[in-house]
DNA sequence: GCAAATTAATGATTTATTCAAG
DNA sequence: CTTGAATAAATCATTAATTTGC
């Protein structure tokens, strides 16, 4: 059957196949370098070359790279998961931790009911806070005012002092519920960065220096923000 | 600052965040479970979790998840562009085997030009056989005819003969370049397998019974594949 | 020592997800 | 919104390592 540019295989009764020294150190050393997911011609070639050690098939190089990935990503996994479970007080169960941690991001009541505010600007140096949350009434609400310094925007636009300020929609036990952020530099002179918590202020880029970033970030308090805090 | 519900951080002016290795995997696994863009609330719940393994602020999750996505696409976008295209230059270093094999390997032209036919039945047992390769005209093509007997399928489907054939689109130098495979059972029954040169005859489980997978193989003729069998 | 029995590794298969093209 | 291709996850199955009793 074997009578021009073609060959055929056809594979032998039973019997899985098992990769010579030689071939599980090249397929190794392929990984290694680079070679996770081999093409289709990729795996011919390497299956053409490895058969100097022995006898192996196409699919025996794909599987193999298959389950390669599939169990390096495993051992990393349970090597991190465990490590975590160490940190996490004594866990029972490996994925209870991360199977919390989806179900409590997933459960929206769980951060108490937080409201959304919005906040527009309206001069020429436009800049929007959006999704401002703070906390609901019935946890206690609270007053934040921060005068946040900033350094000279390279824009040609004038620094200035600007004013927001919020108060959530219900008011009983609610003391003093005002969000007031001043700034004395327009936030909009390179960039903003808002998903609703964060504000932060652009470097600076003049003439050739570069500041860093600052970033003020708000977020609701929970026991677990409190390490190394209070 | 720390007066109430609200928590204040000012990043300290210093290097990028590094997630840790635990972090990184929570990431890793909120993202396969289904968070790709998390609100801002999930956000914040993240945080305050992570918070646990090191040093960690709201942007760091959010620009993660963001990088995430973009470097998701790019990865699934480039692996499509690199199975449609084939070009590329000649490696000359050589220092060992697995350099070797590594250069072969990654050398798209080492194969001969290889041309991709598409053969597609019609029936209602319809398989595919995608991205069957076969030598260029420049190398001497092939008549491959084979029948390979199937066990019997234990769908309900008949058994059959299906056959179906193949020429490049280049005659010139190239005598009879028609492949033909004929088939007593569909390939269908239960799974077929397919990235470019094999086909696996599903096994077959009747009763109690479970016969061995049977694998048609075929792939171009490299002098390397000679071995033993010429 | 040495097999039968048991366990650990790993090849092979099936199932579920994901991305994006139609 | 549906569907096909690709691949990751989960699982099955076989081989190798090893333990164990004699």
């Amino acid at each position: 059957m074997i009578n021009n540019q073609l060959l055929l295989l056809c594979s032998p009764r039973s019997s899985r196949w098992n990769p010579t020294p030689e071939q599980l150190l090249a397929l190794e050393e392929l990984y290694r370098r680079g070679i996770k997911t081999p093409t289709a011609q990729q795996i011919r070639q390497v299956t053409a070359l490895l058969r100097h050690f022995g006898k192996i098939e196409g699919k025996n190089v794909f599987y193999w790279f298959q389950n390669h990935r599939a169990r390096e990503r495993q051992k990393r996994r349970r090597e991190l998961m465990s490590s975590m479970s160490q940190s996490h007080s004594n866990e029972q169960r490996q994925q209870s931790w991360t199977n919390n941690l989806i179900s409590s991001i997933q459960n929206k009541e769980s951060a108490g009911g937080l409201r959304n505010l919005s906040l527009e600007g309206e001069q020429q140096n436009k800049w929007t806070l959006s999704n401002c949350t703070i906390l609901s009434d019935q946890e206690s609400s609270s007053v934040l005012q921060e005068r946040m310094s900033m350094v000279e925007s390279n824009s040609s636009k004038q620094p200035g002092v600007q004013s927001y300020s919020a108060t959530p929609t219900s008011q009983p036990p609610c003391a003093n519920p005002t969000v007031t952020l001043i700034y004395t530099t327009p936030l909009d002179c390179h960039h903003y960065y808002d998903y609703g918590m964060v504000l932060t202020a652009p470097h600076i880029c003049k003439g050739e220096e570069t500041r860093e970033t600052r970033t003020l970030e708000l977020f609701p308090l929970e026991s677990d923000n409190l390490n190394g805090f209070l």
